[in-house]
DNA sequence: GTCTATAGACCGATAGAC
DNA sequence: GTCTATCGGTCTATAGAC
């Protein structure tokens, strides 16, 4: 037995079979140490030794190393492109407002696969879909943004794909630094990172 | 011969011996692959390949990979650290302007640099000193925000260490995107960073 | 017996180092 | 070029809960 306790989670639900990870919970377990050390430099074997678990028990529940990557990015684009969806019939500036809280929520129910995402590089082509995906979830805020411009409820002196990229840039770094539990829960987040975004640091 | 060309960059200077890199272009182009690919997907023998050496010359200049990362490190922190300095004798919030808009001047001449920076993550000795280095200069800032907030130039509905890390956050993602020669120069990118940054995207 | 999760020995390829 | 360690991945067999 490794370090891991408790490794299926504890809502547990009744199983057959042997107890242990299912390919839920070594998802789980597994993005949180490519998070730790990174994707790359994380080696199978290295992850199978802080599960507690061999490698051919890994490849139990994967096919691949990259998989596991595949499906814990898919998640956290499938959460992101949500708030999108969530946010139709308003004003622009409103639903600009709403897409920002989506996606602060999002990103701290799913912090350890959102963090996963944005550190991809590109490096394969699974790490290039992911990309496009991110890609085209920043085209639809910009698009966004823009519409605030013309409507007059966002200003207009900064282009909207550089307004959209600082945006996000700032509610992206909470993954950097964000951790449940602390001094601060989710909304007081999401409150803070809307203030700040849209009204700014300045007091006046 | 590889893909490289002019190795010892273009503002050359006399140099004696047998041309070809010398420790400060070899410098730069190993950044560059390591910015591409992530620092631990780039293997020596990928480095040495797409700057058209062998392995023994990179070996030459450098006595592992790991020091190659630890002096691009080291250029890096030793910009950022600068602006702290240049912004002495003002009051806070105009010190805190100065140093966000030295922040993105650092960040942009020394791109490459910084990006390697932001995206260590502790996996070495070298890399803990690298964030160690970081988090003093954060803590700078922060005491910097603490301060206007006290004099009442800052908001202070939001935590002095969350408004930092979100500041920075908005700033630090800019070496995400912003490539020098495109559409907007260091100036521009600067003016719209602090344009969010102080005083939000919501117009009024 | 069936189902799930697991272990250990092993493979060809490639890593960093010199 | 050459060293050794380690990489991602495979194969076969088995342990434990229903």
């Amino acid at each position: 037995m490794g370090a891991a306790s408790d490794p299926a989670g504890s809502a547990e639900v009744a199983r057959r079979g042997r107890p242990g990870y299912d390919r839920r919970s070594l998802l789980d377990a597994a993005v949180a140490v490519f998070n730790d050390a990174g994707y790359d430099a994380t080696s199978v074997a290295a992850l199978a030794a802080r599960l507690g678990l061999s490698k051919a028990a890994i490849y139990h529940h994967f096919s691949s190393k990259e998989q596991i990557l595949e499906t814990a990015l898919g998640d956290a684009l499938d959460g992101l492109e949500g708030v999108l969806v969530s946010a139709r019939n308003a004003p622009p500036a409103e639903r600009l407002a709403t897409v920002l809280r989506g996606a602060v929520s999002v990103l701290v129910a799913q912090l350890p696969a959102v963090t996963l995402l944005l550190r991809v590089r590109g490096n394969s082509e699974v790490e290039r879909r992911a990309l496009d995906r991110r890609r085209a979830f920043d085209q639809a805020v910009t698009a966004l943004v823009r519409e605030g411009q013309e409507q007059g409820s966002v200003r207009a002196d900064v282009d909207a794909s550089v307004a959209t990229r600082l945006l996000f840039g700032m509610v992206n770094s909470v993954v950097e630094w964000y951790r449940p539990g602390g001094a601060e829960d989710a909304e007081a987040l999401a409150r803070d990172v809307l203030a700040v975004a849209l009204d700014g640091l300045r007091l006046r």
